[in-house]
DNA sequence: GCCAGTCAAGTCCCG
DNA sequence: CGGGACTTGACTGGC
């Protein structure tokens, strides 16, 4: 089986490199002349397309082949009181070098948007200030170049004190979401509101990929046996042109359940990737650590040292 | 040059 | 129903 490992957006390594500085709208309004305004905003987006090219570039050398995007690429690119600025034609080169970087140097790559992204809601607005992310996020898949398909790991969204009628929103608000955007997505099971059961719902009954989160697993379930839904998860895979796809993550503390460890816990991973012998030639794990691709980098030697420590046999498992 | 506070978003909790 | 916590990294302001 082989297992590649990913991280999330930034380096801990790779220093002043950040793919997601920012300028806030109330900044934005401070500016006395708009067109100066927009065009800092353009330098601020082009230098974050620059670093994340910068950390394509960092994974090339370390053997990284599996990337999060961050979605904070472009400051305001959704603000309403911003509809004609044109980041897509303004950004175009810098993406493009993204792109072309991407066709020499293959790497899985993808967005997690952030949770303020909500399908399901009954809020009209809120759904269209969501489907303007994903939009947004599609744009910039296609300025790279890159097959938008199965790219956006989204949650399902609120609970609204009745999860089964939120469930339901979301079949009722997916007939809304454009052919394209629905391919973009996969769903991921969270860590308050609605457990890898619930998520696997939507999944097969929408033909979406599922993200299995362990952590979120941990926090949140009806039943903690993973296990009798593990082939329901990987069959949400079988359409796919990726191989699956999950999150692993350690909790801060037992006290502070939820919230992400410096590191991910190498005892508790292998004892998942045994768990899942055999059951799929390849998977990928994105790494939700607070040190990154530092932890990454530990991960990964600790497996390395467990598995010959526990005399597992390398073919079981191949870092890629 | 550091530390505390602020900024964005939507949901959820509390009163 | 309104205000604050939650979350995240970046940035601002005070010293």
């Amino acid at each position: 089986m082989i297992v590649r490992l990913g991280y999330v957006a930034m380096s801990v390594e790779l220093q002043h490199a950040s793919p997601s500085q920012t300028m806030t709208f109330a900044q934005f309004s401070r500016l006395k002349n708009r067109e100066a305004a927009i065009r800092k905003l353009e330098r601020i987006a082009e230098s974050n397309l620059d670093n994340c090219l910068r950390l394509l570039r960092h994974n090339e050398a370390n053997e990284i082949h599996f990337f999060r995007f961050s979605s904070r690429l472009i400051p305001l690119a959704n603000h309403e009181e911003l509809p004609d600025w044109n980041y897509r034609g303004a950004l175009k080169e810098p993406l493009k070098r993204i792109g072309d970087y991407l066709k020499e140097h293959p790497m899985r790559v993808d967005f997690h948007p952030d949770h303020f992204v909500v399908l399901n809601s009954m809020d009209k607005d809120i759904l269209k200030n969501s489907l303007k992310t994903l939009f947004m996020h599609q744009h910039l898949l296609e300025g790279m170049e890159i097959d938008p398909v199965h790219r956006c790991v989204l949650h399902v969204g609120g609970g609204y004190d009745d999860k089964e009628k939120a469930l339901e929103q979301f079949i009722h608000n997916w007939a809304y979401v454009p052919a394209s955007i629905q391919n973009m997505i996969m769903l991921e099971n969270d860590d308050t509101t609605f457990t890898v059961k619930e998520t696997l719902y939507l999944c097969e009954k929408l033909g979406v990929p599922m993200v299995f989160d362990y952590h979120h697993h941990l926090a949140n379930h009806e039943d903690p046996n993973w296990q009798e839904d593990w082939e329901r998860i990987t069959a949400t895979w079988g359409h796919s042109k990726l191989p699956i796809k999950m999150h692993i993550s350690s909790p801060r503390s037992e006290h502070d359940f939820r919230a992400h460890a410096d590191h991910v816990d190498p005892q508790m991973f292998l004892k998942f990737l045994e768990d899942i012998k055999g059951t799929v030639p390849e998977i990928h794990c994105m790494i939700e650590a607070k040190q990154k691709d530092g932890a990454l980098f530990q991960l990964s030697r600790d497996l390395q040292a467990s598995a010959n420590l526990r005399k597992i046999d390398q073919s079981t498992f191949e870092m890629i």
